[in-house]
DNA sequence: CTGTTAGCGCATTCAC
DNA sequence: GTGAATGCGCTAACAG
């Protein structure tokens, strides 16, 4: 009994017959030395690392905790191990910048989660296994990314059924797909429902989202309900909002298109739309293991569970001249 | 001119002497053909990854953006790939758990950055190289920590010099390292000044942070200022003042010990202990490095910058009754 | 100073 | 059904 039989028995060769016994022996003896097999061999020889590597945006936006979770997850039950690079914000790439990822064979394939749209003649595209995640990349085939467009419907309907016409929009810089599709979607529900909206781009920042607010709340027609792209800038909403004395949900309603523990918490808690962030990870995932494996690509568009999660910051819209306080 | 010599060149072999043109001739066609080295092999037979593992908890807490960011400039430097193994908070592993990664050779070194001491005795101990990070291991030797210790003089300090004689402090549970040491130094800062101070400890959410508040400005001999372990309970806690009426900072100074953005956007902009996270990432980096490299170790404490943010929330107690609002 | 060669640890093809 | 042999891509120790 040796070598190249041990080697079938770890790997669970099938086409093998080799008594119970003998297999156990095996087993056991490797259990008890602490065998591990070498992932650098094992690799080189099936030209295959078992290595994803993940590359996010170095944000403090907390859907990278549910989307990384999802993905890990997905990733142990496929039996590989995923590596997150962190691009800084100040240093931004193209995705072709982390192809060597695979060229080096470190990893297998590329879970391109940066969210910067790019401009689509110019980018060569990848040509390494890979999946762009909560974004869409230059060609159509490796997009896993989420239903914007129902969790803007949730948004507007919302507002729409508590009597709102005007509303605002406050939100990154459309070279973010996410912040792209989202406007899309905002403008053409809107104008299917005769309602007007606003839009105001500014910095994922605190600073962003304060000066975005501003600007929106000092134009002639203000709107009457507000959604905020970020966590992050609906902090600068708040305090805009706060300094010029609207109240919400009296003066002003007001939704976060991120979902989080602390929303319930803040001076009035606020109605968010909640993403399927878990699921967008794991689709991920599992999309670039079927492309590792040589399989073909479709687009996936993740909508479950989608919800909206009310608190107190939607009211109707002020009819008389309640002023509070 | 053959394999060898190439593999010399492309290593930059300083004991080879070649033609300056034939050394050329190689780099262009290396650069050309797009040659990447692969990682594997070399790994193989250097048996050396050039990567390093690191776990984190799964946490929202933004001071992992900081760490990250260090470790990773750090790991560029020294011509390693960090590979960032995030730990769900429901599912916490000891830390021999991730040895499997040096041992299938997918990594060299160990940074271990969860937050859960165990207890000394029982823990085998990792046999890895390895760094602990923001929390001390079982044993002295491979520590990385920051200066709780200064960090919590800087809070005592600044609401001793305001007039306060009675702190409190709202912070997660004491099997978290950090805790436990800013604890330590609270209580011998305040014994040495004669000030009294009373701990409340509770989970690391707003939930957590809420409930702890609450017991806390419930006692017979509330404090007039108080500490809050991190942002999460900070949300938790500032609900509690507004639900209890207690009016920030005329009432309660309230600090943060951790440092983000958004504290300055809140309804009372809230003072902060700054810490050195970015410093914290690149040390434990480096140390790291020295210790896969074989070099011994030392515990490192990190001390540089660390800051007081003063903003609105801290102020003299209340003497007489100038109720505000 | 440069070319040849041996193996890093494993999976797998082939004879047996 | 099982053992021996080959090579994945690279580096380093050798000999030339």
């Amino acid at each position: 009994m040796h070598l190249s039989t041990v080697s079938r028995v770890l790997n669970g060769d099938q086409s093998l017959s080799i008594r119970p016994e003998t297999r156990d022996r095996i087993l056991t003896a490797a259990h008890r030395q602490g065998y591990r097999p070498n992932a650098m061999a094992r690799a080189l020889k099936r030209s295959r690392t078992g290595a994803l590597a993940m590359v996010v945006p170095l944000l403090r936006n907390p859907i990278w905790a549910g989307i990384q979770r999802g993905a890990l997850q997905a990733a142990v039950e496929g039996g590989q191990v995923v590596m997150i690079l962190e691009e800084p914000q100040d240093d931004v790439r193209p995705p072709t910048d982390y192809q060597y990822l695979v060229e080096e064979s470190r990893a297998d394939g590329l879970l391109i989660a940066t969210s910067r749209r790019e401009g689509a003649g110019r980018h060569r595209g990848l040509v390494v296994p890979h999946v762009y995640l909560n974004r869409r990349g230059p060609q159509p085939g490796n997009n896993v990314v989420m239903d914007e467009d129902m969790a803007m419907r949730l948004f507007v309907d919302h507002v729409a059924a508590l009597g709102h016409r005007r509303l605002g929009v406050v939100d990154g810089f459309k070279i973010i797909d996410t912040v792209h599709r989202r406007a899309a979607a905002v403008r053409a529900l809107c104008s299917a429902r005769g309602m007007s909206v606003t839009f105001e781009h500014a910095e994922d920042t605190e600073e962003g989202g304060y000066e975005a607010a501003r600007r929106l709340l000092q134009r002639s027609e203000a709107p009457t309900a507000i959604g905020v792209g970020s966590l992050t800038q609906l902090f600068g909403a708040m305090m805009a909002l706060r300094e010029l004395a609207v109240s919400v949900p009296d003066d002003m309603s007001l939704v976060s298109f991120d979902e989080d523990a602390c929303l319930r918490y803040l001076e009035v808690s606020v109605t968010s739309v909640s993403m399927p962030l878990h699921e967008l990870g794991a689709a991920a995932v599992r999309a670039l293991i079927e492309r590792v494996n040589g399989g073909a690509g479709e687009d996936l568009l993740v909508s479950n569970p989608l919800t909206l999660v009310q608190r107190a910051s939607t009211a109707a819209p002020r009819s008389g001249r309640r002023l509070r306080r």
